[in-house]
DNA sequence: GGGTGTGATGTAAACGTTTACATCCGCCGG
DNA sequence: CCGGCGGATGTAAACGTTTACATCACACCC
């Protein structure tokens, strides 16, 4: 009962084959006589054989894992402040059900340092068939680096990486372009906010951008924008400072706007017959407020399951030009731009 | 550029030490001269250089990877239908962020097929040092055949497996009595109704033992419960077989409990002056819904961070008496149950 | 100045698979 | 009866690390 964990050997020896046909028995079922095929399990069975990965990694020269590297930004003692969890998890949900129908796992490693994802994603990387970057977790340092593997960056900077490793992200300009036009066609409003994210998020520039762009082209004044953090609180602190309130307020996330939303409604400001407000990302939530938030959904399984179409075709053919997958929005109109309620949420 | 990827014997040379030496310098780094240290990672730097796990793993035997074996009983279509996964969500992240303080990263993959659920286990188990079997993913076959390596089951079922390997699950007897007693002395309800869950969930039997167990227990007639599948469809289907209204309805979860109180609204039922709603889970959900959702916070995150704390303590000590470890709920009480609304959601 | 402890580094044998290649055997057509 | 063929299986050489052990240089002490 303290015997060693058992190899192939002891297998091979308990059925009366040899090591190779074990291995066969494990990969290429198919190729051994049946009979064969049943001593070799029954073998594994009586031993309670379990095959070494590493070992099988490494004459393979495959893990069957892609890895996904992310930064982890929520506070571990309250469950809450998970914001830009949600949308992780939605990726790392896409991701795995697209890797299991190809047969891989996915390893998942987070830091909460942006200058560590280097060497985390140096030590997944060692692990895995390929790897995904999340956002920030992709400094170019680290895309170089890693280039010995297929490498997707998911919703990273946009500067320098551009062109020359594979890439996914979503049309922030179109859906924005849409949800802005939408405001001002339907609703005829002229007088926007807008409450943006952090500077240093690539999406919150791309967004920003577009709703400019539209304001501009629709031949409206572009207000100044507020810079928020992507909170609640933040959407909150909004409501104090918008003043006089304006007819619409285009945030560039969910969170912002849900916490705009409740300090409005707080001040005795109503939404959205007083002013109308809209968010960005489609977070679960949104469906449950009331007024029912309208916004842009950001389908985070499809690019989940995109990053990992990438890694697998690059898996297959290593060179490859580098693609730069831009994936579509979709807009969501609910209640809080003004729209009538529809019949369920 | 198209030469093979470079091994240690590459680094070694360039660095014009011996293999031993630039393993060192991965793992012990201190053990080594300064200066040498120093030309192994420049050697390191200029090859692009990346370790092979594979190869790391099989001579160390320890791969610093943690397994998560789940069952996706979501629908790959719709990003709805996926109430099971935000728990699994919260139980990963509580896996992630313990392991990532242990040196650990976690490999995930799920099977929508209870009965593939062994070959995934076998699959994951031999490329990781432990591994977590969540909920039915852990038949007693798969543990069985993982024993030789740490295994810890989270909610699994009550049955055989109690008491010969580790486990994790909710204490939801002492959650449920809490959450009936609040409404029988606080609130004075003596008419209950109770809306399970499926019947070969142990998570749903519990509740339901410990719901009839407190009515017996306070000398209340105990009602024939309505079994519902844990969706919010279920819930709003009791609201139109609840008639009449009893004074309050608990749900062995939160889905139930908010679809159930939609309909109740629908129907012009008003929750909570006309019948109290109670849930079970402490979704997020349920903060932002009205009336806010009076539950049972099952710590998703502790427990995650349980299982790999157990894991790793296995991991040091090989023989150790099986541990059953009962996290604590904790009782959120909100406005659905009839409590005066708390000045914040 | 020989023994001896110490810290840095080299040597080479595992580690447990996979897989190219060799072998064996029975069968078929000529 | 021979040559060849193909399917089933065995043999043994990798695969890229880690690590026990050996070695070496040096300084120290009596």
């Amino acid at each position: 009962m303290t015997d060693k964990t058992p190899t192939v050997h002891d297998v091979a020896r308990r059925a009366g084959v040899s090591t190779a046909t074990v291995s066969r028995a494990l990969s290429d079922a198919d190729k051994l006589h049946p009979d064969t095929l049943e001593r070799v399990r029954q073998a594994i069975e009586e031993l309670g054989y379990l095959p070494n990965g590493a070992a099988r990694g490494l004459t393979s020269r495959k893990t069957r894992v892609l890895a996904l590297c992310f930064l982890d930004q929520g506070d571990p003692e309250s469950d809450a402040g998970d914001d830009a969890m949600l949308y992780i998890d939605g990726v790392v949900r896409g991701m795995e059900r697209a890797a299991r129908e190809r047969g891989y796992a996915i390893l998942i490693g987070a830091v909460q340092d942006p200058d560590a994802a280097l060497d985390l994603a140096v030590s997944l990387a060692s692990r895995a068939d390929g790897i995904v970057l999340l956002g920030q977790a992709a400094p170019s340092s680290a895309i170089q680096r890693l280039k010995r593997l297929p490498v997707v960056v998911v919703a990273g900077r946009c500067e320098d990486d551009q062109g020359w490793v594979d890439q996914v992200r979503v049309d922030n300009a179109a859906g924005m372009t849409e949800l802005v036009t939408h405001l001002i066609e339907v609703h005829g409003h002229t007088r926007l906010a807008y409450l943006g994210g952090p500077a240093d998020s690539p999406d919150a520039a791309e967004r920003w951008a577009a709703f400019r762009a539209t304001l501009t082209a629709a031949g409206l004044p572009v207000p100044l924008p507020l810079v928020g953090d992507f909170t609640q609180h933040t959407g909150a602190q909004a409501a104090e400072v918008l003043d006089p309130v304006p007819g619409a307020v285009v945030c560039a996330n969910d969170q912002m706007a849900i916490g705009l939303m409740t300090a409005l409604r707080d001040r005795g400001v109503r939404v959205p017959e007083e002013v109308a407000v809209v968010g960005f990302d489609g977070i679960d939530l949104g469906r449950h407020v009331r007024p029912a938030l309208t916004t842009v959904r950001q389908p985070m399984q499809p690019i989940g399951a995109a990053a990992v179409t990438l890694l697998e075709r690059r898996l297959r053919v290593r060179d490859l030009p580098p693609e730069d997958l831009r994936l579509p929005t979709q807009l969501i109109i609910r209640a809080s731009c003004g729209c009538p309620i529809p019949r369920l949420a």
